[in-house]
DNA sequence: ACATTTCTGTACCGACCGGTATACTGTACC
DNA sequence: GGTACAGTATACCGGTCGGTACAGAAATGT
């Protein structure tokens, strides 16, 4: 009835697309061979191309995968119930472990990737799709900033959208010194400065107005 | 005399050196080709390899190049009599400036090199210079922070190591968004925000922004 | 049992990679 | 002029790239 007809596959679709992100994550596109991606998705090139079609492709998919698996919930951590100073700070600090989390590659699939970009080396689509992600990221960054604007812990002063820029900055940042072996204690100092440059209206609690309880 | 024999060259070395700087800048040492690289500089293979070595070693010439023509009247600016806040700032502007000059490839060449850095690619002699001229920034910039805290401009309480690689990953940051094609205006406002994380002891009693709405 | 369908393994394709051998061209010294 | 020397141009080297033809292997349906 319903099973698959022929010979069936030998390797789980999902882990091999697994390995290949995991490749594609230390390498980005471009030096991310066919050698080394079917040794570590441990099957062979016709399969490989049967089953998630040219190297273009396969990235867009390990790129999809990476996005659902590793950068939602991240995202999600923006949009839980804390407040917006929180809500950055900790979407900040969860990056930087991933980013230096011994068992993964080391940085950041997308921004890794976005270094070769601009050049014109890349597929068109694969640009474009690497672009939209980060601009995907910098879009919900902005509307929590500007959700900490109305919940009063960022001063109105302050623009949401340059502050997006800016701490998609340090984020590439932390994830180009992850790439290159900077250790998470590295990044943490990174964000405690970071988060120096939140501006408030109201002066700390020196004593005036106290806040919520 | 001390004339040369033999047939003189038809192009100036230092020229062609150029050229090969701007293609590595654009697509770092990996992915730029000899190809790409003859046709830039005007030459063939083996008047390239006669006059620069191979790829690797003209890529460290390249490197050098670029730090003594580019980087050196950089960090000359956070030398300058200028107290530690000033130049630090001017630093950072005079590097964005570059970043997004439409006359160069975009972004930061060592920057974009040292985002291939890390996965084994890469000989190892470019990994350490490259590393070495990032950690050489670091240094300058942190010892310029700490000038700044003999000033009196920065807050005894803050760690000039700290700050230096907080501000070496808002200038890869901005590095990486410019190659990805981020225009000035956006580098400055990543400055303008980084620069409000910068700590002062001293709660200046007249002037400054400590005006409540 | 058989034929059919699908996957796997090997061997191969043209293109390009970095690097070089070889022949040729042009200049300075004598 | 002749010769030694250095630079240039072409063609080529083995190796690797992404991608594929082809044949064998393993499951299905009848």
């Amino acid at each position: 009835m319903g099973t698959e007809r022929g010979r069936p596959r030998t390797f789980d679709v999902e882990d091999a697309l697994d390995q290949a992100t995991a490749v594609f994550w230390r390498h980005g596109f471009l030096n991310a061979s066919l050698a080394e991606l079917t040794e570590a998705m441990g099957l062979n090139k016709p399969s490989l191309y049967a089953a998630f079609g040219d190297k273009e492709s396969l990235y867009l998919k390990a790129l999809d995968r990476y996005i659902s698996k590793r950068i939602s919930e991240h995202a999600a951590l923006l949009d839980s119930g804390v407040n917006g100073r929180v809500a950055v700070e900790t979407f900040l600090r969860a990056l930087a472990a991933m980013y230096t989390d011994p068992s993964l590659p080391g940085g950041c699939f997308i921004v890794n990737a976005a270094s070769s970009g601009g050049s014109g080396l890349m597929p068109e689509a694969v640009e474009s799709a690497l672009g939209g992600a980060l601009q995907a990221n910098e879009a919900r960054l902005r509307s929590t900033l500007t959700r900490a604007q109305k919940e009063g812990v960022l001063a109105e002063s302050a623009s949401p959208k340059s502050m997006a820029t800016f701490f998609m900055s340090v984020v590439m940042g932390m994830g180009m010194l992850a790439k290159n072996g900077a250790k998470s204690n590295k990044l943490s100092g990174i964000i405690d400065v970071a988060m120096q440059s939140w501006p408030t209206d109201a002066p700390k609690p020196a004593g005036r107005k106290s806040t919520a309880a």
